[in-house]
RNA sequence: GGCCCGUUGGUCAAGCGGUCAAGACGGCGGCCUCUCACGCCGCAAACGGGAGUUCGAUUCUCCCACGGGUCACCA
């Protein structure tokens, strides 16, 4: 077979050589054991927790080490691709605070090794493509895909291994003058990689975060080009991260089967492969077993789901932090306000196996992380959360800024701040009491409680407060006024003797943050009365009595 | 089915031949407390199974089981 005329045959408008494209992509200038790296996704619209998970890895990699981060848009599949992906990829990854020293951005590329979008290197792949088929290394295939389906169920009857290999490959040996008429005819066809490669021997890997590997190798001849000319991912891979100067790529583990093929395809070309990090992927509860995050099945596997729940970015960062290095918690308790950038990321850290998502760790991490920022850090993102998701919530943050911070500063700030939300979603539950406009009630009081004191509490109780009086003597108040309605001023007292006594102060304040709040869980009390004001105070507490007159026979019948 | 990866409490996980097998989340109980949220204290909870190697295996080897992934002109 004469290989350059085949060559020829299928590249006739291919003048270019390797060696004149890699005079394009020179080696970076980077210092020694710089990491070069880069997210490489597919836009099909659907940004989701993997690709973070993956580019955090990525990003801290280079970053950490003085390298480079790129973004490369693996657009191959036409089919799948979704117009305003990309805008959309950018954005994302953007808002979770992925920064690219070079590739795709949205208005165009940025960076000397572009193209970054890989449609747009069609021309790039051809020159490689020509210079395998000249040496022999891959050959044009005419199958169509019913001949590839009937051939699968051929094997599938005869128990034999799937695929495009040894007697299976139709148009391996192929003559010239066979290819020539086909192609003459018009008949479409895609590029194939001439495997040397046999599945009684066994390859040698070091994976950097699996470790030691043994793979089988590769016998299929697998697609290089698709019959638009277009490449498949395996040897995009090979061509760019080759150009582009990757030292390490970071992916699925979900690539691992493929690796002995990628392996022999850098070989083919002649050359040096890269660093692999293969992540175990992101798993989920199914009913009894774990699985795979599913894009149909799992919303929570889009990022923009932790958007809209009102995650903030932070702690969708840490949490996964924690995920792929779990010294990170441990780092973070004794460095509480260090930024991540401090923390030293540890490929070697990383778990080979899937781990599963746990968003009760998620919630916890989110809660420590709200409880740390200021009520000023708070209000902002908590209204930039409420401006897309809950409007209504939002115009009464935007309405009275001073008075929703001073609300948000209630137990902020000290040793043991207050964590009362996860997401910024439950906030307006937190806080609804404070507006009239959103304020929904229940009454529900101490059951040890008569009617009576009750109504007492509610009618008496402005003439024991005191606007002025600091937290001291405004309780002092409430005990007062408890000692007067025979309840114990004071809690322990009252568990010594419970029978002397109706009750203690705790009932008292419960009546007051019932017809305050209209809940019996509230912060503390007297900040609420102070950020509130008498005037409102004074008005909630007798709309909760009129509301207690109304439902008296309810009382009555419930005791 | 072939190939590959994985397997320490419910979950995330330390451990890298000798430990009473960390810690975190969650759960439960208690303390603190005007409720809640914190905080503090405590409890329950694990090395998938079987052979080896070794004075000694969670740790090394093999087999099995289970879980996962993958076998496209998708990435």
């Amino acid at each position: 077979m004469d290989y350059n005329a085949l060559a020829e045959l299928l590249f006739p408008n291919v003048k270019m050589t390797t060696e004149d494209i890699e005079k394009l992509y020179p080696p970076r200038e980077l210092k020694e054991g710089a990491v070069v790296s880069r997210m490489a996704p597919s836009p099909t619209g659907f940004v989701h927790l993997g690709n973070l998970v993956q580019g955090m890895t990525s990003e801290r990699l280079a970053h950490q080490s003085g390298g480079v981060l790129f973004l490369r848009v693996e657009d191959t599949d036409q089919k799948r691709e979704v117009p305003g992906a990309v805008e959309v990829l950018i954005d994302v990854l953007k808002h979770y605070g992925i920064v690219f020293d070079e590739g795709a951005t949205k208005d165009g590329d940025s960076g000397a090794y572009g193209p970054y979008r890989q449609r747009q290197r069609k021309d790039i792949y051809h020159v490689y493509a020509k210079k395998l088929v000249r040496e022999g290394k891959a050959y044009p295939c005419f199958c169509t895909e019913e001949e590839l389906a009937a051939m699968h169920e051929q094997q599938a009857a005869e128990k034999a291994n799937f695929g495009y290999y040894g007697k299976w490959a139709k148009f391996r040996e192929c003559p010239l003058e066979e290819i020539e008429r086909r192609i003459a005819a018009g008949e479409p066809w895609v590029l194939r990689f001439r495997s040397d490669g046999n599945i009684e021997n066994k390859i040698k890997f070091t994976d950097q975060i699996k470790g030691a590997l043994e793979l089988t190798e590769n016998d299929i001849d697998h697609v290089l080009l698709k019959s638009d000319g277009i490449p498949t991912y395996h040897f995009a891979h090979a061509v760019d991260d080759t150009l582009m100067h990757t030292t390490h790529v970071v992916r699925g583990d979900e690539w691992l089967p493929s690796l002995p093929f990628h392996i022999q395809l850098f070989r083919a070309l002649g050359k040096k492969l890269p660093k692999y990090l293969h992540i175990g992927t992101l798993q989920k509860m199914d009913g009894e077993s774990k699985r795979k995050l599913s894009k149909r099945k799992d919303p929570e596997l889009a990022l923009t789901y932790y958007q809209q729940e009102g995650y903030p970015v932070k702690a969708v960062y840490e949490y996964i932090l924690t995920i792929l290095n779990s010294n990170f918690e441990d780092w973070r308790r004794a460095n509480p306000d260090a930024d991540t950038d401090e923390f030293k990321f540890s490929a070697k850290k990383m778990n080979p196996a899937g781990s599963l998502f746990d968003v009760n760790k998620l919630r916890d991490v989110s809660k420590n992380i709200i409880a740390k920022m200021s009520a000023e850090e708070v209000y902002e993102l908590a209204c930039e959360w409420a401006k897309e998701y809950d409007r209504e919530f939002y115009e009464l943050l935007a309405g009275y800024p001073e008075y929703s911070k001073e609300i948000l500063a209630i137990g902020r700030g000290g040793k043991k701040p207050r964590k009362d939300i996860a997401i910024w979603k439950e906030l307006r539950g937190y806080m609804d009491f404070f507006f009239e406009d959103i304020f929904e009630p229940e009454y529900v009081y101490p059951e040890n409680m008569p009617y009576e004191d009750i109504e007492s509490v509610l009618r008496e109780y402005p003439k024991y407060y005191s606007p002025d009086a600091d937290q001291t003597a405004w309780f002092d108040m409430i005990k007062v006024l408890s000692s007067q309605l025979g309840y114990c001023p004071e809690t322990k007292e009252y568990k010594k003797d419970p029978g002397s006594w109706k009750g203690h102060v705790g009932d008292i304040s419960m009546v007051l943050r019932v017809a305050v709040c209209g809940r019996q869980q509230s912060p503390d009390m007297f900040a609420v009365m102070k950020i509130m004001g008498p005037d409102m105070l004074f008005y909630r507490l007798e709309r909760a009595n009129e509301y207690l007159k109304d439902h008296k026979k309810d009382f009555e019948k419930a005791l």
